[in-house]
DNA sequence: TATATCAGTGAATCTGGGT
DNA sequence: AACCCAGATTCACTGATAT
């Protein structure tokens, strides 16, 4: 068992007892008080915003509001969608591993309050996204700007706590480029919506799997527990089970449940291979400058130059390097010379192979290539 | 005199009195205190960020970057901004006539307290709008998605407030198709970006004119007076002039001052790259091979062969191929396989499609079909 | 003179493991 | 907690300098 597969393996120690990969009908506050603190490694979240649509008001609980009966105005209404929202924000916090993160969705009519109330409750915003819709909805009545866009705040648990962002995975994914965040994604529509026998759409807001999918492939671990406490019809279920991670679903609706349940047994898990995405250099095994002078692919005396020719410098039997009365390691030496604050003498510095200057990553490279199984 | 010149001559009877087209060296709150109630057409606000930067940062190459350390932007706390947001808030609903509206650009560090702070004034959302940078700062370290756009809030005094919205002009500048919640402009940089004398950037955040111009058509008319009380550089007054609105700005600091009042004075008809920036704001849609595995187009797993069959390559979930332990983008590996200097991916890789091979930019080409409009 | 290369820079919450 | 140090990390565009 090699070394990351026994970190995982003892992650999902912590995971005993979890409800992994099931559907909790219940309130979201409530189903998450019944689970344990620090469990879970990431929380999607598309909360409901229906506070004043159509005419009807809805309670954020989506309870019907008697406007004859009921004494409420705007302020009323904030309020109560505040304390619904920070409420939820407690227990997803209170359940979030240390270096977890949180996602939540939403469009401006909440996701201001939202954003306010992730702040409150100690998270530490990392980004917002903007998913940036290539076929929104038409504006009908030309009164305001097209609303092409909904909003993703991607926040940790605190200022200096660690999370998972596989950067080299999104550069990839977007042509060699980092990564923005404006994603453009095409809204759910096509055979992936889910339609009731009736014809009409299971659920008023199914949010497309391209979009879960980034956001999962960006922010989290094959193995790693994924909890949606506004489960819906289970694109975080489905894409989830395609990615090799576990999750866990929130949802009060039994005609959503039902849906979900059905629609995650039919996505099909990618295997192993397909799973594996690019690492960033990190997580590659360490090679010591010192070890390529030991091992002979560089020898004691060597001159290193700088790509341009302007510095140059000779190797040193213990791996340091020397310019004139300077001395110090590859990174060391590199950033004196230059005077910046650091340098990576890795790719700084440069020998000269078949008449042709090289960085002398290239070694560490052609070193590791030799000796990994 | 017909009926319409008859209101807008109207209109400027209420106009009489007020600071038109200077600027108001003083504090936000103060000077607007000095304004009578409900007599400003629209306000655009540019209040700072409370950006809470940490130490210094350098780039790769160990330049160092020139961050937004003013006073200005210092907060102690979120109550500490939210008080003071709450106070110009609160100036600038008391200001605006019924039918005027409040602009308020920010991101993701301020943008979500502002826009509860907006809501819990009266104010009414209208829009919230990305403006998505084409050219942003990159991400150097590699920890988070470039952060490559800001928001925008719009906003009526109330939900039965009439606005100005000039729909017809806002479908004509985007080519016959409704405008957008999502703006691509470059930031301000070239010759729009003012410099000291000693060359460095007069202002740490001058916003594009092409911003400005595009709300101030959308949501303005001929003659309107436009508020803005963080007029920095004033660009808000520069654009306002030039399409024969009025503008008082507000701005505490005097060089700020100086500069802005030199910058109106010049009043340059509107800059012809700013109309063409404007004109062609729509970017061609990129689509990174990435984008393909994330919407289903293509799923990991999958094998790509070049047309010949002569190499294979597995799909993986991050949009990079695998042949047996090489891996990288589809250009990089194809490149890689033929040991040639660079590849065209697109064409090079095929699929199986109907029992027949096709390069997989055909894909990229149904991609685009179904998705454009 | 035209082209290629180099240098500079923009609202940025920007490392991590070991001692 | 503070310090040390290995070493990983950038995109689009502008304007100046070099060829």
């Amino acid at each position: 068992m090699g070394a990351i597969t026994k970190v995982r393996a003892r992650a999902q120690d912590a995971q005993v007892g979890l409800p992994l990969d099931r559907i909790l009908m219940d309130d979201c506050i409530d189903a998450m008080k019944g689970l344990p603190d620090k469990c879970i490694d990431m929380i999607f979240a598309d909360p409901p915003y229906n506070l004043q649509l159509g005419g009807e008001l809805f309670r954020p609980d989506g309870s019907h509001v008697d406007a004859v009966t009921d004494d409420w105005d705007k302020f009323d209404t904030f309020a109560a969608y505040d304390r619904f929202t920070r409420g939820w924000l407690a227990e997803a916090r209170r359940i979030l591993k240390d270096d977890g993160t949180i996602w939540v969705i939403g469009s401006y009519h909440n996701i201001f309050r939202v954003g306010t109330a992730v702040q409150d409750a100690g998270f530490w915003i990392l980004n917002d996204v903007v998913w940036v819709k290539a076929n929104p909805m038409p504006n009908f009545k030309g009164t305001r700007f097209t609303n092409a866009h909904e909003t993703l705040i991607w926040a940790s648990t605190g200022e200096k706590a660690k999370y998972t962002f596989n950067y080299r995975a999104m550069k990839t994914l977007n042509d060699e480029l980092q990564m923005r965040s404006d994603w453009a994604l095409p809204i759910c529509g096509g055979p992936e919506r889910l339609k009731n026998a009736d014809g009409h759409k299971a659920h008023p807001t199914q949010k497309p799997e391209a979009l879960l999918y980034r956001v999962l492939l960006a922010a989290t671990r094959p193995g790693d527990v994924v909890l949606d406490p506004f489960f819906g019809t289970g694109t975080t279920g489905a894409v989830a089970r395609r990615l090799g991670r576990r999750f866990i679903g929130i949802e009060r609706e039994h005609a959503y449940v039902e849906v979900a349940k059905e629609r995650i047994a039919a996505a099909l898990p990618l295997d192993e291979s397909a799973l594996t995405i690019m690492q960033s250099a990190k997580s590659a095994p360490k090679v010591a400058f010192g070890l390529l002078v030991e091992t002979g692919y560089l020898a004691p005396g060597a001159v290193l130059t700088d790509a341009k020719r302007r510095w140059s410098a000779i190797v040193r039997a213990d791996g340091s390097l020397q310019t004139g009365d300077q001395t110090g390691s590859i990174h060391k030496l590199g950033a004196v010379l230059q005077g910046a604050p650091s340098c990576n003498g890795w790719t700084f510095w440069h020998h000269e192979e078949a008449g042709e200057l090289k960085p002398i990553d290239s070694l560490r490279q052609t070193y590791l290539l030799a000796t990994q199984p």
